[in-house]
DNA sequence: AACTAAACTGACTGGTCAGTCATTAAGAAA
DNA sequence: TTTCTTAATGACTGACCAGTCAGTTTAGTT
């Protein structure tokens, strides 16, 4: 049987511009295979979705799905590594830091990008996958641990540490501080995406909600004893 | 077609005392069905499960799960409920409070009873399948969210209000405070039942993330200017 | 012991859906 | 124009599984 190679499709938003392969519509098939297995795998998980829905959306007979992808799990395979990596990059984005800034300020600034980025469609989905079915993919929930979590982890991690160092924030293991804001955006990201359920939720805007989060972070990472601190004239009343 | 009424089943721990029918084995068929549910469910997924296997964990013919449940779905939402109400119950008897305590020794011992009921088997099942499936069950979202999310939030904000009052704590919205302990403990707790997939967290033992996570919290909330504050002796070195 | 009512069983059915493959269509090359 | 290669199609198949129901078992009643 012949079938052509799937391993470049980890990146589908690439076209594969070494391939001079001939092809009918558009020119990348798999991405638009991709994207519609994100919306249906998304929606219904991976025993709910239908190959048939998934073919439809993309606006392809069935049988095309199988010229790319060898089964229903290896699509849905590809789709989680392929969306991952779609947010890890759009995450990059907005997580620009400046090079000399106050720990605080780095971490303001991390925090906005970190927060839009987890309250985004992509994240929104693969959370959910993530949680809700990576259980019978260990290899990518290792994948998803090391490249979002851990990933995000260590940015916030060496913001603290300097912040440490610079008498900024009171002494603290790095991993550890990463760990608790991490754990507070993520969650609260997630609540956000079920606002209606919410009652005290549905009332705040998301930038409230981010800003909240923020404060109460800083609160806690501030020395409790602020006697030779550097930039305490920035905290603000809450 | 007669079919026993199932109205009951919500507690299905609780066996039917009023009802005198005539059963031929142990006395609960809803009861055994449910937690077989509870584990296929749990593993699989709405979709992924088959009432085979469930009969099957249960004891029992596919046929007889039909005598108690109409469908499918009706047992998975039977199963929700009963699964939530059990693991608010047991979560109840461990977060009894003293009367008398500050508000630090009652966010302490709340905290370890909330962090014990979040690693238990139950929690864990619940939460991945009400962030999994539920999107489908409004009502069942919304039941978890008030039953579980906003009460386990009273609870906690119960307690900040009195350490505020007190001027244990600094002023702080306790809505917020209490949502900000509660990403913080649910989240950890998802992460710790996944452990295997983030090195830092190997390595620590369950008390010691909740010690952790306390400590983090009580920081962000005690006064940033101990003054003429009542209880600050006891705070431990980090 | 005979009867009855209700609990229980599991083979069966019909619909659904992942995966197949013979056929068609679209270029590219000659 | 004809031929050749390969992308694409969608009707088809076979496995699977939710839901059914005619028959069986149990236990209470007379």
């Amino acid at each position: 049987m012949t079938r052509v190679d799937v391993s470049h499709l980890d990146t589908p938003t690439l076209p594969d511009a070494a391939d001079a392969r001939r092809r009918r519509t558009p020119e990348e098939r798999p991405a638009q295979i991709l994207d519609a297995a994100f919306h249906e795998f998304g929606e219904r998980g991976l025993a709910g979705a239908r190959l048939d829905d998934i073919a439809r959306r993309a606006g392809v007979a069935k049988g095309t799905i199988y010229l790319y992808f060898p089964n229903k799990e290896a699509l849905f395979r590809a789709m989680v590594r392929a969306t991952t990596i779609a947010a890890i990059e759009s995450a990059e984005q907005l997580v620009e830091q400046e090079g000399r800034e106050s720990a605080e300020m780095q971490l303001r600034r991390l925090g906005v990008g970190w927060w839009t980025f987890l309250r985004s469609d992509r994240f929104q989905v693969v959370q959910r996958l993530v949680l809700a079915e990576l259980h019978h993919f260990p290899d990518l929930m290792q994948f998803y641990a090391d490249e979002v979590v851990a990933r995000g982890r260590r940015l916030i991690g060496a913001i603290v540490e300097r912040g440490t160092t610079r008498g900024e924030f009171r002494p603290i293991v790095p991993g550890t501080a990463a760990r608790m804001l991490s754990s507070l955006t993520m969650m609260q990201a997630i609540w956000c995406g079920r606002r209606q359920y919410f009652s005290d939720l549905a009332l705040a805007t998301d930038d409230e909600i981010r800003d909240e989060i923020l404060e109460f972070y800083l609160s806690a990472l501030r020395p409790n004893l602020p006697v030779g601190s550097t930039t305490d004239a920035s905290r603000p009343t809450p």
